[in-house]
DNA sequence: CGTATTCCCATGAATACCCATGAGCGCCCA
DNA sequence: TGGGCGCTCATGGGTATTCATGGGAATACG
Protein backbone atom coordinates (compact mmCIF):
# COMPACT_ATOMS: atom_id res chain seq x y z
CA UNK A 1 0.00 0.00 0.00
CA UNK A 2 1.31 3.05 -1.23
CA UNK A 3 -1.08 5.70 -0.72
CA UNK A 4 -3.56 6.99 1.96
CA UNK A 5 -6.87 5.26 1.69
CA UNK A 6 -10.32 4.31 3.68
CA UNK A 7 -11.32 6.13 6.73
CA UNK A 8 -11.02 5.45 10.65
CA UNK A 9 -12.11 6.54 13.44
CA UNK A 10 -9.70 6.57 16.50
CA UNK A 11 -9.63 7.75 20.16
CA UNK A 12 -8.39 10.80 21.79
CA UNK A 13 -7.47 9.61 25.53
CA UNK A 14 -6.72 12.01 27.93
CA UNK A 15 -3.26 12.74 27.06
CA UNK A 16 -4.32 13.75 23.92
CA UNK A 17 -3.07 10.74 21.85
CA UNK A 18 -4.57 9.43 18.99
CA UNK A 19 -3.65 6.11 16.95
CA UNK A 20 -2.11 6.90 13.85
CA UNK A 21 -4.36 4.02 11.67
CA UNK A 22 -1.80 1.34 10.78
CA UNK A 23 -2.45 1.24 7.05
CA UNK A 24 -1.63 5.03 7.14
CA UNK A 25 1.46 4.18 9.08
CA UNK A 26 2.56 2.06 6.70
CA UNK A 27 2.78 4.36 4.01
CA UNK A 28 4.45 6.75 5.95
CA UNK A 29 7.13 4.42 6.67
CA UNK A 30 7.78 3.81 3.19
CA UNK A 31 8.32 7.22 2.88
CA UNK A 32 11.30 6.99 5.64
CA UNK A 33 8.76 8.48 7.77
CA UNK A 34 7.79 7.70 11.93
CA UNK A 35 5.46 9.87 11.84
CA UNK A 36 3.61 13.04 9.01
CA UNK A 37 3.45 16.61 8.59
CA UNK A 38 -0.30 18.46 9.88
CA UNK A 39 -1.37 21.80 8.82
CA UNK A 40 -4.40 23.56 9.45
CA UNK A 41 -6.83 23.84 6.77
CA UNK A 42 -7.38 26.83 5.62
CA UNK A 43 -10.96 27.19 4.62
CA UNK A 44 -12.32 24.11 6.73
CA UNK A 45 -12.36 23.07 10.52
CA UNK A 46 -10.15 19.99 9.43
CA UNK A 47 -6.23 19.02 9.58
CA UNK A 48 -4.27 17.75 6.69
CA UNK A 49 -1.83 14.85 6.86
CA UNK A 50 0.85 14.11 4.46
CA UNK A 51 4.35 12.34 4.41
CA UNK A 52 7.47 13.18 3.33
CA UNK A 53 6.53 12.90 -0.57
CA UNK A 54 4.40 15.37 -1.14
CA UNK A 55 6.19 17.50 1.73
CA UNK A 56 9.13 17.36 -0.40
CA UNK A 57 7.57 18.63 -3.39
CA UNK A 58 6.24 21.73 -1.65
CA UNK A 59 9.56 22.27 -0.48
CA UNK A 60 11.37 21.91 -3.92
CA UNK A 61 9.16 24.80 -5.35
CA UNK A 62 9.57 26.73 -2.53
CA UNK A 63 13.11 27.07 -2.84
CA UNK A 64 13.31 28.45 -6.59
CA UNK A 65 12.24 31.43 -5.39
CA UNK A 66 13.81 34.10 -3.95
CA UNK A 67 14.02 33.42 0.20
CA UNK A 68 13.64 36.94 0.89
CA UNK A 69 10.59 38.05 -1.43
CA UNK A 70 7.04 38.76 0.72
CA UNK A 71 6.08 35.64 -1.82
CA UNK A 72 8.11 32.84 -0.78
CA UNK A 73 7.20 34.30 2.70
CA UNK A 74 3.54 34.36 2.11
CA UNK A 75 3.74 31.06 0.83
CA UNK A 76 6.48 29.51 3.46
CA UNK A 77 4.34 30.22 6.46
CA UNK A 78 1.72 28.34 5.24
CA UNK A 79 3.49 25.36 3.90
CA UNK A 80 5.59 25.99 7.03
CA UNK A 81 4.82 28.40 9.33
CA UNK A 82 1.15 26.52 10.23
CA UNK A 83 2.74 23.09 10.07
CA UNK A 84 3.98 20.78 12.93
CA UNK A 85 5.82 17.46 12.20
CA UNK A 86 4.10 14.91 14.43
CA UNK A 87 5.97 11.59 15.22
CA UNK A 88 4.68 8.35 16.30
CA UNK A 89 5.66 6.84 19.80
CA UNK A 90 6.42 3.03 19.93
CA UNK A 91 2.49 1.97 20.33
CA UNK A 92 2.38 4.10 17.26
CA UNK A 93 0.17 7.21 18.33
CA UNK A 94 1.20 11.03 17.69
CA UNK A 95 0.01 13.66 20.32
CA UNK A 96 -2.27 16.19 18.83
CA UNK A 97 -1.50 20.14 20.14
CA UNK A 98 -4.10 21.76 21.52
CA UNK A 99 -3.91 24.48 18.41
CA UNK A 100 -4.61 21.34 16.03
CA UNK A 101 -7.23 20.25 18.20
CA UNK A 102 -9.02 23.32 18.47
CA UNK A 103 -9.12 24.16 15.09
CA UNK A 104 -10.90 20.82 13.60
CA UNK A 105 -12.70 20.93 17.18
CA UNK A 106 -11.76 17.92 17.97
CA UNK A 107 -12.60 16.54 21.47
CA UNK A 108 -12.39 12.79 21.90
CA UNK A 109 -12.46 11.20 18.86
CA UNK A 110 -10.41 11.50 15.36
CA UNK A 111 -11.83 10.91 12.02
CA UNK A 112 -9.41 10.01 9.45
CA UNK A 113 -9.95 10.23 5.48
CA UNK A 114 -7.52 8.74 3.24
CA UNK A 115 -7.19 11.04 0.27
CA UNK A 116 -4.22 9.02 -1.74
CA UNK A 117 -1.39 11.84 -1.88
CA UNK A 118 -2.49 12.87 1.70
CA UNK A 119 -5.08 12.32 4.28
CA UNK A 120 -7.55 14.76 7.00
CA UNK A 121 -8.38 14.79 9.98
CA UNK A 122 -11.52 15.67 11.62
CA UNK A 123 -14.31 15.79 14.21
CA UNK A 124 -16.08 12.53 13.45
CA UNK A 125 -19.29 15.18 14.27
CA UNK A 126 -17.89 17.37 11.64
CA UNK A 127 -17.14 15.11 8.89
CA UNK A 128 -20.69 14.05 7.46
CA UNK A 129 -21.42 17.45 6.98
CA UNK A 130 -18.53 18.60 4.88
CA UNK A 131 -18.69 14.47 2.90
CA UNK A 132 -22.49 15.27 1.59
CA UNK A 133 -21.21 18.77 0.30
CA UNK A 134 -18.18 17.41 -1.45
CA UNK A 135 -20.60 14.91 -3.10
CA UNK A 136 -23.28 17.88 -4.08
CA UNK A 137 -20.63 19.70 -5.84
CA UNK A 138 -19.51 16.74 -7.47
CA UNK A 139 -22.90 16.23 -8.54
CA UNK A 140 -22.89 19.85 -9.64
CA UNK A 141 -20.40 19.26 -11.71
CA UNK A 142 -21.20 16.18 -13.55
CA UNK A 143 -24.48 17.83 -14.48
CA UNK A 144 -22.77 21.22 -15.83
CA UNK A 145 -20.74 18.68 -17.76
CA UNK A 146 -23.56 16.01 -19.25
CA UNK A 147 -22.14 13.39 -17.50
CA UNK A 148 -23.89 11.27 -15.24
CA UNK B 1 13.66 16.76 11.29
CA UNK B 2 15.66 18.65 9.30
CA UNK B 3 13.72 21.49 8.99
CA UNK B 4 13.07 24.57 10.84
CA UNK B 5 8.87 23.84 11.09
CA UNK B 6 6.23 25.10 13.16
CA UNK B 7 5.63 28.27 15.80
CA UNK B 8 6.87 28.56 19.28
CA UNK B 9 7.04 31.22 21.58
CA UNK B 10 9.56 31.22 24.77
CA UNK B 11 9.98 34.00 27.59
CA UNK B 12 12.73 36.14 27.11
CA UNK B 13 14.30 36.65 30.63
CA UNK B 14 15.62 39.60 32.89
CA UNK B 15 19.19 38.75 31.27
CA UNK B 16 17.74 38.56 28.18
CA UNK B 17 18.04 35.01 27.14
CA UNK B 18 15.67 32.93 25.38
CA UNK B 19 15.58 28.70 25.23
CA UNK B 20 15.44 28.24 21.52
CA UNK B 21 12.86 25.53 20.84
CA UNK B 22 14.41 21.96 20.64
CA UNK B 23 13.31 21.10 17.45
CA UNK B 24 15.34 24.19 16.03
CA UNK B 25 18.38 23.19 18.02
CA UNK B 26 18.21 19.68 16.75
CA UNK B 27 18.26 20.80 12.77
CA UNK B 28 20.92 23.92 14.19
CA UNK B 29 22.88 20.59 15.73
CA UNK B 30 22.74 18.36 12.57
CA UNK B 31 24.25 21.40 10.58
CA UNK B 32 27.23 21.45 12.94
CA UNK B 33 26.23 24.56 15.03
CA UNK B 34 25.46 25.50 19.02
CA UNK B 35 23.94 28.53 17.34
CA UNK B 36 22.20 30.00 14.75
CA UNK B 37 22.76 33.40 12.49
CA UNK B 38 20.77 35.91 13.13
CA UNK B 39 19.98 39.63 11.01
CA UNK B 40 17.57 41.89 11.47
CA UNK B 41 14.66 42.09 8.41
CA UNK B 42 15.32 44.74 6.00
CA UNK B 43 11.45 45.29 5.80
CA UNK B 44 9.64 44.20 8.65
CA UNK B 45 10.01 44.59 12.58
CA UNK B 46 11.46 41.34 12.57
CA UNK B 47 14.27 38.99 12.76
CA UNK B 48 15.29 35.94 10.72
CA UNK B 49 17.56 33.10 12.17
CA UNK B 50 19.48 30.22 10.31
CA UNK B 51 22.17 27.97 10.30
CA UNK B 52 25.05 26.66 7.89
CA UNK B 53 22.87 25.32 4.84
CA UNK B 54 21.42 28.30 4.28
CA UNK B 55 24.30 30.26 3.89
CA UNK B 56 25.47 27.77 1.61
CA UNK B 57 22.03 28.29 -0.40
CA UNK B 58 22.38 32.07 -0.54
CA UNK B 59 25.96 31.83 -1.40
CA UNK B 60 25.16 29.74 -4.12
CA UNK B 61 22.89 32.49 -6.02
CA UNK B 62 25.32 35.03 -5.19
CA UNK B 63 27.84 33.49 -7.38
CA UNK B 64 25.17 33.30 -9.92
CA UNK B 65 25.06 37.78 -9.85
CA UNK B 66 27.83 40.26 -10.70
CA UNK B 67 29.77 40.68 -8.03
CA UNK B 68 30.25 44.52 -8.71
CA UNK B 69 26.36 45.30 -9.62
CA UNK B 70 24.42 47.14 -6.73
CA UNK B 71 21.90 43.94 -7.08
CA UNK B 72 24.72 41.94 -5.59
CA UNK B 73 25.32 44.40 -2.77
CA UNK B 74 22.30 44.77 -1.89
CA UNK B 75 21.30 40.84 -1.91
CA UNK B 76 24.53 40.20 0.40
CA UNK B 77 24.09 43.21 2.47
CA UNK B 78 20.79 41.69 3.47
CA UNK B 79 22.00 38.03 3.93
CA UNK B 80 25.42 38.55 5.37
CA UNK B 81 25.25 42.24 6.66
CA UNK B 82 24.29 42.84 10.23
CA UNK B 83 24.66 39.22 10.99
CA UNK B 84 25.69 38.17 14.61
CA UNK B 85 26.38 34.41 15.15
CA UNK B 86 23.89 34.16 18.38
CA UNK B 87 25.76 30.37 20.50
CA UNK B 88 23.34 28.49 23.11
CA UNK B 89 24.12 28.25 26.36
CA UNK B 90 24.53 24.74 28.13
CA UNK B 91 20.62 25.07 28.35
CA UNK B 92 19.93 25.70 25.27
CA UNK B 93 19.34 29.47 25.33
CA UNK B 94 20.67 32.19 23.73
CA UNK B 95 21.19 36.12 24.20
CA UNK B 96 19.66 38.67 22.49
CA UNK B 97 21.52 41.47 21.67
CA UNK B 98 19.72 44.92 22.56
CA UNK B 99 19.83 45.78 19.06
CA UNK B 100 17.45 42.86 18.06
CA UNK B 101 15.15 42.99 20.18
CA UNK B 102 15.05 46.95 19.62
CA UNK B 103 13.74 45.79 16.00
CA UNK B 104 11.69 43.22 16.92
CA UNK B 105 10.23 45.31 19.56
CA UNK B 106 10.39 42.10 21.65
CA UNK B 107 9.91 42.79 25.52
CA UNK B 108 9.49 39.60 27.33
CA UNK B 109 8.49 37.00 24.63
CA UNK B 110 9.56 35.92 21.30
CA UNK B 111 7.90 34.03 18.82
CA UNK B 112 9.63 31.67 16.40
CA UNK B 113 8.36 30.93 13.31
CA UNK B 114 9.90 27.79 11.03
CA UNK B 115 9.97 28.69 7.09
CA UNK B 116 11.74 25.52 6.23
CA UNK B 117 15.60 26.44 5.29
CA UNK B 118 15.72 29.53 8.26
CA UNK B 119 12.98 31.10 11.00
CA UNK B 120 11.96 34.24 12.40
CA UNK B 121 11.54 35.78 15.47
CA UNK B 122 8.63 38.40 16.04
CA UNK B 123 7.23 40.12 19.02
CA UNK B 124 4.71 37.96 19.61
CA UNK B 125 2.02 40.48 19.25
CA UNK B 126 2.63 41.95 15.83
CA UNK B 127 3.63 38.74 14.59
CA UNK B 128 -0.62 37.98 14.29
CA UNK B 129 -0.72 41.12 11.63
CA UNK B 130 1.88 39.72 9.43
CA UNK B 131 0.16 36.35 9.47
CA UNK B 132 -2.62 37.68 8.28
CA UNK B 133 -0.87 39.67 5.99
CA UNK B 134 0.50 36.75 4.03
CA UNK B 135 -1.85 34.54 4.24
CA UNK B 136 -4.19 37.81 2.51
CA UNK B 137 -1.16 37.89 -0.17
CA UNK B 138 -1.75 34.05 -0.77
CA UNK B 139 -5.04 34.72 -1.50
CA UNK B 140 -4.70 37.42 -4.04
CA UNK B 141 -1.98 35.21 -5.77
CA UNK B 142 -4.39 32.15 -5.85
CA UNK B 143 -7.46 34.73 -7.03
CA UNK B 144 -4.81 35.63 -9.67
CA UNK B 145 -4.46 32.82 -10.84
CA UNK B 146 -1.12 32.04 -9.63
CA UNK B 147 -0.11 27.40 -9.77
CA UNK B 148 0.16 25.99 -6.21
C1' DC C 1 36.87 47.71 40.75
C1' DG C 2 32.27 47.72 38.80
C1' DT C 3 29.61 45.81 35.23
C1' DA C 4 28.34 42.48 31.99
C1' DT C 5 28.31 37.84 30.63
C1' DT C 6 28.56 32.98 31.11
C1' DC C 7 28.39 28.80 33.79
C1' DC C 8 26.16 25.83 36.96
C1' DC C 9 22.47 23.94 39.53
C1' DA C 10 17.51 23.72 40.78
C1' DT C 11 12.55 23.12 39.65
C1' DG C 12 8.03 22.08 37.72
C1' DA C 13 5.56 21.00 33.90
C1' DA C 14 5.17 18.84 29.73
C1' DT C 15 6.43 15.06 27.04
C1' DA C 16 7.97 10.52 25.52
C1' DC C 17 8.90 5.81 26.79
C1' DC C 18 7.68 1.44 28.69
C1' DC C 19 4.67 -2.24 29.88
C1' DA C 20 0.00 -4.18 30.16
C1' DT C 21 -4.71 -5.34 28.43
C1' DG C 22 -8.33 -6.82 25.52
C1' DA C 23 -10.79 -6.86 21.31
C1' DG C 24 -10.83 -8.03 16.52
C1' DC C 25 -9.14 -10.44 12.66
C1' DG C 26 -7.10 -13.76 9.84
C1' DC C 27 -4.97 -18.16 9.53
C1' DC C 28 -4.53 -22.85 10.09
C1' DC C 29 -5.94 -27.23 10.89
C1' DA C 30 -8.99 -30.72 11.68
C1' DT D 1 -16.56 -25.63 6.91
C1' DG D 2 -16.41 -24.80 11.69
C1' DG D 3 -13.65 -23.99 15.60
C1' DG D 4 -9.65 -22.59 17.87
C1' DC D 5 -5.27 -20.34 18.10
C1' DG D 6 -2.10 -16.49 17.53
C1' DC D 7 -1.13 -12.08 15.96
C1' DT D 8 -1.87 -7.27 15.18
C1' DC D 9 -3.87 -3.26 16.56
C1' DA D 10 -6.01 0.26 19.42
C1' DT D 11 -6.09 1.73 24.06
C1' DG D 12 -4.81 2.79 29.12
C1' DG D 13 -1.86 4.34 32.54
C1' DG D 14 2.55 4.56 35.37
C1' DT D 15 7.19 6.29 35.18
C1' DA D 16 11.46 8.32 33.43
C1' DT D 17 13.30 12.22 30.60
C1' DT D 18 13.38 16.29 28.36
C1' DC D 19 12.49 20.98 28.18
C1' DA D 20 11.77 25.73 29.40
C1' DT D 21 12.68 28.70 33.03
C1' DG D 22 14.72 30.96 37.24
C1' DG D 23 18.43 32.45 40.05
C1' DG D 24 23.08 32.42 42.34
C1' DA D 25 27.95 32.18 41.75
C1' DA D 26 32.12 32.41 39.07
C1' DT D 27 34.44 34.53 35.35
C1' DA D 28 35.68 37.88 31.86
C1' DC D 29 35.93 42.65 30.46
C1' DG D 30 36.62 47.38 30.45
Amino acid sequence: MQRFLGRFVNKLDAKGRVSVPAQFRDVLTKQGLKGFYCAPSAIHPGLTGYGEDFFAEVDTKLKQLDPYSSDYAARATQAFGDVDYLECDPEGRIRLPEHFTAHAAIQDRVQFVGLSQFFELWNPETYPAIHAERVAELRRAYRAGGAS
